[in-house]
This record gives structure tokens, C-alpha cells and sequence, in this order.
DNA sequence: AACGTCGTTCCGCCTGGCGGAACATAGATC
DNA sequence: GATCTATGTTCCGCCAGGCGGAACGACGTT
């Protein structure tokens, strides 16, 4: 009888999601083979899924290479849960202000688990090899937003912690480095980083009335595009755009 | 046996999507009797279907009203198909640019069926009553974006006519009077809709090779805030973007 | 206290999902 | 061209798991 186990792997419609995951993380359109590999299911039952879902409208197969892909409609499923995200819609305005004053590339990120989790983007008129996207996920801890967020949040240490554990490249995330940044950002207000090589990001957090982060806008720019009093007016910039959004959502 | 119809109502996996479709449809969380009623199907069979659904991390429940609504989760699983989308990474750029020239509200959308469907959208830095969102749908024949597909599609008539018959308020579509502006359309490369009141649109077809339109990219703006040379300066940097993103589309 | 409404749990019936295997098709290798 | 391998699709008997009616429990209302 397998137990009763089966956290969430058994059944169709967990099978179906896992279907649709992989389907939306891989880059290009898979192969029937490479998902049942992937997922390790029957061939059979993963073509039955896949049939399934064209019928539904949310796979696609090319009909030349045979290929599966998740079509847009998935997408719009999706796309009606963040335009009524409260985060999302209040800071919508802000961002755009910012992303004008500044000049740079503004994001708006929240805590998913132990990662951070890009909810909107405002990309900066002058080019930047920016790759983060929306909807993505990277460990809070490698980020300047999960940073932010991270410094006034209580199982900072915890994160910290299994982030270390998880990260493939353990010289990224100096434990006992962050920890003392932590401290830092609390007092002066924002956090550094630099995730992506040549790119520094500059984030402060949205507080909420209970004292913990409920997300944290971000700035980034290349590197060798902010001096000295670049940097502080950004960092001017972001720590009252935060302020003046603080106020109005903790009225919500 | 209830015959072998079934054309996607029966099983769990249609009934889930359904579950889905409808909750976030909704603004707001859902009660499961809502759910129920509008599915049409038994109270435990919803209920099922949503504790699924919430060990799966795509749906949660409010522990004090015991309403349920769908997760970020599902939105991080959508938000990985449009970043794929060939269209929308190629129009980026232009957009971007588009919005810089004009300063108003500038939109990407691709034809849906009958629909278009807002892909991406960059709004003005100045206000507007601007509601259209990303991920929604609306009447190809009653937007500017749908003109300017319409116009290059071989079957605009059966569109007009499905969707004059599918409107509640006939009014709004005059079909004899939109064929004639298709016809226009097609002359001068643009077309003109003012689907929300107060607020004139300007679109413009992404024409592939294949002599049909692949998407269109529309500026909006308040109708008092155009006048007679902006609009012209407005149509002049929507055609240039459309005819050098088409140049750029054409070599994929 | 009795009623109505809602969410949740239980359970026997039986449908529809399951996976092994057969079939089909297309390239690759000799 | 024949054989082989890898892939996608279809078939089918078995039975797990989905199905919905009904009972239960928790609130709120009159």
C-alpha cells in the first residue's frame, strides 16, 4: 500500500504540477523523454498529462519537433494573483518615481522562505547587463533587498544558516560576514550587494508597523557608473521613497 | 457511462484548473459555498481539490474567515512562460524607448482568439486613469492594439461578428463602421480606439513576413493631453518603433 | 432553543488514473 | 537496405483514488 507517506507526489494532479514546473523552468520547449526522466514517472503517464493539458489550453506540443511548451495561458492564471498583490499594487507608483530621480534600475523584491522573490522591475533607459527577472528567485542572504529584509527579520540565522548549507559555491556567503552586515543595515537603513559581478545593488526595507520587513526595494547599477556621491544619492533616494511607502502601507 | 463528451469537465486535473481559473478571477479570497456555487460541483469534491491545492503551496486559506485564494506560487509559475516569449523579449527594448520619446503609457499586445491580450506595458511617469492590466483580456475590436491586428488578419469579419454578437452593450461596436476603419488602417499603418473613456490609444502592427500581424504596440494617453501636433508626434515614433522592431523580429 | 449556513470529515461505490507492454516512427550505424 | 536504438503514441487489465451523498461540528441569527 506505499505507506501514507506521499507528501505531495502521488495522484494526478500533484503529477501535473510537477509537469508544469518543469515544463516553465526549462528555457526551451522539452522532449516527452527528458520530462519523464526529470520527474521520473511512466512514459505513459506523463503522456496522458501532457494530453491533458493541451486540452486544457495550457500546453502546447510544436507539432514539427513534438515538443511540449507551457502556453500564456498559464501565464494569465497567474498574472491575476500579483495585480491584486497589496505590495505589489502600493509600491507600484513609487518605484516609477525612483526609477525616474535615480536613473538606475529599481526593483521591488519580498521574502519567499529563505529566498527572495523579484515581484516587479523597473529597468533603468541606460543599459545594464541586468539579468534578474520577474518571478525569480535567489537566496535572500546573496541579495541587497534579502539583506534588507533579512536585518529585521528573527530567524535571520536560521537563513543564513541552510542558505550556507544549500549554496553550491560556499566562498558566496560568508556567515559570519553577513551576520555583522546585518547589524550595519539596521543602522544606517539600507543594505549593499553585489550578486551579479559588476553590478552593485543598494536595497532598504518597507517596514510594517510589527517591525519586520514586509519587502524591500532595491537599486542596481554597474559598478563603475556610481562614484562617491552617486552612491548617496541614490541611497538618499531609496531611504525616503521606503519611508514615505512604510506610511502609506501601514495604513492599509 | 454519461457518454464520452467530457469535453474538459470531468477528472480532477480540468476541475482543479477550473478551481484556479475561477479564484483568481475573483479580486477578492473566495468562500468555498462562492466556489461551489459557481463551479457547480459538490461541496467535498471543492474542498478536495483546494486541501490539494494547499499542500502544494498554490492556494492558501485566511485562517480567520477560512476564505481561500491562490499564492505567488502560482504567479512564479506563469511568470516563467512570458519571459520565454519571443515577442515580448524582443519588444522590451522598444517599448522602453517608445515610452521614453512620448512620456505616455505604451503597451505590447498579441491576438488571443478573439481578444488581445496585454503582454507588457510601461506606464507614463505622468497620471493616468489607466486600467488595463497586464495579463488581461479585452475585445480585439475595441481597442487600438486590435485594430491594428485586426486589420492585417484574414478573418476580421468572423472576429467582428462573434464579438458584436458576444457584447452586452452593442453599442460599443459598430461593425460596418470598423470595417471601414480596418481599411483605413491599413493605409496609414496605425489605427485609433478610445476604449476607456477619456483616454485615446494609438497602435500600431509588429508585421511579420508573412504579411500578418504578430502583436502591436499601443501608446494611451488622457484625451485632453493630445493635441493636434503631439498626436502626430505620437504616431510618427510609434511607426518607427513598430517598422524597426518588425526588421529586427523578421531575421529570428 | 431551534434554525440556517457554512466548512469539514467520513465512507462505500466505481470511475478513471496507473504503468507495463505492444505498436509506430524516425535516425543512426554498419 | 537491414538492423538497431531511442523516441512518441496507443492499448488494456487492475485497482488506487477520486466521487458525491450524508453526517457532523461550529458559528450566527431570529
Amino acid at each position: 500500500m506505499t505507506a501514507k507517506l506521499a507528501s505531495a507526489t502521488e495522484g494526478v494532479v500533484p503529477r501535473t504540477f510537477a509537469v508544469l514546473e518543469t515544463l516553465t523552468r526549462s528555457p526551451e520547449p522539452m522532449r516527452l523523454s527528458a520530462l519523464t526522466l526529470r520527474l521520473g514517472l511512466q512514459k505513459s503517464t506523463v503522456h496522458r498529462i501532457l494530453a491533458g493539458l493541451i486540452v486544457l489550453g495550457y500546453v502546447q506540443q510544436n507539432t514539427e519537433t513534438g515538443c511540449y511548451s507551457a502556453t500564456l495561458k498559464l501565464w494569465e492564471l497567474g498574472a491575476n494573483v500579483i495585480t491584486e498583490h497589496p505590495i505589489k499594487r502600493a509600491a507600484s507608483g513609487f518605484l516609477q518615481e525612483l526609477q525616474r530621480v535615480t536613473g538606475e534600475t529599481v526593483s521591488l523584491v519580498i521574502r519567499a522562505g529563505d529566498d527572495v522573490l523579484y515581484l516587479d522591475k523597473m529597468i533603468s533607459p541606460r543599459p545594464i547587463r541586468f539579468t534578474t527577472r520577474i518571478g525569480s528567485r535567489v537566496p535572500a542572504p546573496l541579495t541587497a533587498g534579502g539583506k534588507a529584509i533579512l536585518a529585521h527579520a528573527a530567524d535571520a540565522q536560521a537563513v543564513l544558516a541552510r542558505t550556507a548549507a544549500s549554496l553550491r559555491d560556499k566562498r558566496r556567503l560568508d556567515v559570519a560576514a553577513v551576520t555583522a552586515e546585518l547589524e550595519q543595515v539596521r543602522e544606517r537603513g539600507y543594505a549593499m550587494a553585489s550578486y551579479q559581478p559588476g553590478v552593485v545593488g543598494f536595497a532598504a526595507p518597507i517596514m510594517t508597523r510589527e517591525s519586520d520587513a514586509a519587502a524591500a526595494i532595491s537599486v542596481s547599477a554597474p559598478a563603475e557608473r556610481v562614484d562617491e556621491t552617486g552612491r548617496a544619492a541614490i541611497i538618499e533616494h531609496l531611504l525616503s521613497t521606503c519611508a514615505s511607502m512604510a506610511e502609506q502601507v501601514g495604513r492599509l
